[in-house]
DNA sequence: CCGATCACGC
DNA sequence: CGTCGACGTGATCGGG
């Protein structure tokens, strides 16, 4: 038996404690049995998901009173051994106060069903990666290299004199000093040069549509065309998928965030030939929680209709038929259904909708009255989250609040919410992820609603079906949950799949 | 190195 | 008084 089969045996006889490096080990294939690992990161994570870090020496000092030991610099054998020994036996010690703790709150179903078999899920979605054309990198960033020095000359012809162009003081110097245009919003240290404010600049000056136009071109350059090409290795990026970072339940994604990848430059993500990208998105999974969590017989009632949600929401709740519903109502409609999955106030809608605080009021009201199982949610959550000290979703996911006040009350309104989309996709993956064990095509990005597989030509039907089904079925919500799938050569241009008679084709 | 600003996604 | 929709990651600037 070599090391590498020993530690194996060991592992799969005894069970091993770790932190942060399951998915290593899933990626090794140390362990033959999830539950022969114990992660005491992810453990710590759904006890206290708002911590933010979870380091041994954070665990060891909130659970144990006691200090991580860091390594000495150049360290005798002795010291190095005893190092190693104090924190192995503090990484055992942890565990069963975790453990325990786990069961206590009532999250060891969360942790043994959805975390820890999704920590491997993760692990094979890394080791996969996601294959990068990079000449697609190469020839955007020629090209935007290019329209951007169109945009800093006439800029800086327009402004009388060249500036730095990515420094918000600079250019705030430039338009409100310089050429006197109106202050509209201040920032803790001077005058703020959001897009909010240019879009309001720019009647007053030319300078103002071709700054809007370098920002967002410079962001796309900056951020995704020049910077991806460094990370990937042998054609492929592999991102590092974070499962304890957020305080809702979501994943998040770094190095690269494939999280936020604008459409235009999802075009650079493809498929292999003889393969095709396919994606899968939930349709409104957030609403349809709201509706579920809060039971509300009309919401409910708008979505077992398959009707359009904003629509069917301007209708009830402005006392008109369907068809007299246009652009703006709808719009309008949209705007407030965003908002009670933010936790809505009368300001922020106010705001976004560009109308009065009263009047943003007023429809704030006409929706309650439409809905109002979804008011008492509302109320029900604030509530419980004051008096419990925490929120829950639907599979037991927990939040912490220290007191409801402020921004704290929107959060603890959309925690149960997006926290509940978080647990049904992850429930998804592990399922889906189960179901394609023996095939060549899997999972390689999830974006929140969205999952997207890497699928051989031939594997397509059926794969698309088990995805579908898996993400439908994920967790049962007493709604319709309804996921659109779509299928190209790359992330960007994809075309949806339809399903007939005949089997599946693509249409156009 | 770090806070501030800005901007991308859901 | 100004802020002010939830949750993230990352590029860049500019001061320490």
């Amino acid at each position: 038996m070599n090391n590498y089969e020993k530690i194996k045996e060991v592992i799969n006889r005894s069970g091993i404690i770790a932190t942060d490096v399951s998915k290593e080990l899933f990626k090794l294939s140390l362990s033959e049995r999830e539950n022969a690992i114990f992660d005491v990161a992810i453990a710590s994570y759904l006890l206290e998901p708002s911590l933010g870090n979870h380091s041994l020496s954070k665990m060891s000092l909130k659970y144990l009173s006691r200090p991580f030991p860091s390594l000495p610099k150049n360290p005798s054998e002795d010291e190095l051994s005893g190092c190693v020994s104090l924190r192995a036996s503090i990484l055992l010690a942890l565990y069963p106060i975790l453990k325990e703790e786990l069961d206590r709150r009532e999250l060891g179903r969360i942790y043994y069903n959805v975390e820890l078999p999704l920590s491997s899920v993760l692990a094979r979605m890394e080791e996969r990666g996601v294959l990068v054309d990079t000449e697609f990198f190469k020839e955007e960033g020629k090209r935007l290299k290019k329209e951007l020095q169109g945009y800093e000359e006439r800029i800086y012809k327009l402004a009388g004199m060249k500036f730095n162009l990515n420094s918000p003081k600079q250019l705030s110097y430039i338009l409100f000093e310089k050429l006197g245009l109106p202050k509209i919003k201040r920032t803790k240290t001077g005058v703020s040069t959001n897009q909010e404010v240019l879009e309001k600049l720019v009647p007053y000056h030319e300078i103002v549509e071709l700054l809007l136009q370098y920002r967002e071109t410079e962001k796309i350059r900056s951020t995704y065309i020049d910077a991806l090409p460094e990370l990937v290795e042998n054609g492929r990026v592999r991102t590092k998928w974070c499962q304890t970072t957020t305080a809702t339940g979501r994943l998040s994604s770094i190095k690269p965030n494939l999280q936020n990848i604008p459409p235009t430059v999802r075009e650079g993500f493809v498929a292999p030939p003889d393969w095709v990208l396919l994606s899968s998105d939930y349709s409104q999974i957030e609403l349809r929680i709201v509706a579920s969590l809060s039971g509300d017989k009309n919401l409910k009632e708008a979505f077992e209709r398959n009707e359009d949600i904003h629509t069917r929401t301007a209708a009830l709740v402005l006392g008109i038929p369907e068809e007299l519903v246009g652009k703006k109502e709808r719009e309008m409609a949209k705007m407030i259904n965003f908002g009670i999955i933010y936790g809505m106030g009368a300001y922020g809608l106010s705001r976004r909708l560009g109308i009065s605080v009263e009047d943003a009021n007023l429809f704030i009201n006409a929706y309650f009255r439409t809905y109002p199982g979804v008011k008492e949610w509302v109320e029900n959550t604030v509530r419980e989250a004051t008096e419990k000290g925490y929120t829950t979703t639907i599979l037991g996911r927990k939040r912490y609040f220290e007191s409801v006040k402020g921004a704290d009350i929107r959060a603890a309104i959309n925690a149960p919410v997006q926290g509940s989309a978080a647990d049904m996709i992850k429930v998804a993956m592990v399922n889906i992820d189960k179901a394609l064990s023996n095939k060549k095509s899997g999972m390689i990005i999830q974006v929140h609603d969205e999952l997207v597989l890497e699928v051989t030509e031939d594997e397509l039907t059926e794969v698309s079906d088990i995805v579908k089904r898996e993400m439908e079925r994920a967790v049962s919500l007493g709604v319709p949950v309804v996921c659109d799938i779509k299928v190209g050569k790359n992330w960007g241009r994809m075309e949806k799949l339809e399903k007939n008679s005949h089997g599946l084709h693509r249409l156009n």
